[in-house]
DNA sequence: ACCTGTATTGCCCTAAGATCCAATTGAACC
DNA sequence: GGTTCAATTGGATCTTAGGGCAATACAGGT
């Protein structure tokens, strides 16, 4: 899924920049999918493999900023360079604050878009490894019965088996058992292991 | 020294905006230390209280721009507000890859710097006490000999006490009295708490 | 009624970790 | 030469953790 061929999406609505644009990604080997609104890009259906988005700032209708609230508010958070011939300084500082990767002025230097692009998918590319992994460790979680994950929460503050079964209202057998299926549906060989894996779901 | 009263330094070569900018600041109960070169506020000592770093973009001899690098150079990361009268949007955009918290425009809003100027200083408090906590922990560290350095290293990685002293050649007692005097210099009161404060340094 | 999943507990036994006491060796330092 | 610290090991004891086997109880679904 990570070894795909990148994707990177372009939204503007003059076909001759999405052409030219297309052309220039093409040409150095990634995939393109061009777009002529953002609402048409909204209604496209999320990649699976790594990708960024190449996004002009001011389109009729949904202008790139609502796009990137958009996202942002969905929760599909992929890289965002804008590219805009009329863009202000607090125009760019906002969309940069907002966590765009880039900020391009018309005409786009050819190599600046590239590098751009390049970084871009090289950061997609790290956020959904880190995504797939805190995905499978919160499968594994969801796995666990209610009173597991109970005992799951207190074993990895480091309480004694003694102590978890006296918060829980329990006997000592009983939290062992739980303890013994947690260490099992999360995979984890050693404790060490399940308060890392803890860690990264954010069982604190 | 987290509740000390947050310091704003302000960098700008022109008098008149120094003594504008301060008196602003001062007047929302903040502290103020003006500098009328990057040179000048790099020979100051840094501050143990939060602060923030409203600086100009140009300004002879040292500019901004270059006092931001020099800054991350030697590890001082201040969060920097940048104000300019000339500024353009690949500048900015630059600024705001480096980290700049924001890039203001002159006539600069006084209601947007002092925003900005909160959420700079929040960002420094919560950066002091991340780093805080971080060092103390590394002081811990330090204070392990080089044997229970790597005792603690094998043993949040989950191994066994039996497989450490196989690895390290050394007895399972000998393992244990390491372990034990780790877990004393940690401040640790049980693994599941010794595994937590070994990722907060690094130590995975 | 029957089966499944979850939760619960008891007893027993092994392995592992924690603690306390005690001792030896070598290197560094004064 | 004596002191201090790091590293090492042994023994004895106690507490924890983990696993096996068996049993009870309850809820939901077929």
């Amino acid at each position: 899924m990570n070894d795909e061929i990148p994707v990177v999406f372009v939204v503007d609505d003059e076909k001759a920049v999405r052409k030219s644009l297309a052309r220039l990604i093409k040409s150095v080997g990634l995939n393109v999918q061009t777009f002529s609104s953002a609402r048409e890009f909204l209604e496209s259906d999320p990649s699976d493999s790594p990708s960024c988005l190449v996004l002009d700032v001011r389109m009729p209708g949904l202008s790139g900023l609502d796009l990137q609230n958009e996202l942002d508010n969905v929760g599909y958070n992929i890289p965002i360079i804008f590219i805009t011939g009329y863009g202000d300084i607090p125009m760019s500082v906002r969309t940069m604050k907002r966590g765009a990767t880039d900020f391009l002025i018309k005409p786009v230097n050819e190599q600046d878009l590239l590098d751009a692009i390049h970084r871009a998918i090289e950061k997609d590319k790290q956020t959904r490894r880190e995504r797939g992994e805190i995905r499978a460790i919160q499968q594994r979680v969801d796995s666990l019965t209610p009173r597991e994950r109970e005992v799951f929460s207190l074993v990895v503050t480091g309480m004694l088996n003694k102590q978890i079964a006296h918060d829980l209202g329990m006997s000592e057998k009983t939290v062992k058992v739980h303890r013994s299926r947690v260490m099992d549906k999360m995979q984890a060989g050693s404790l060490a292991e399940l308060v890392k894996l803890a860690l990264k779901v954010g069982i604190v």
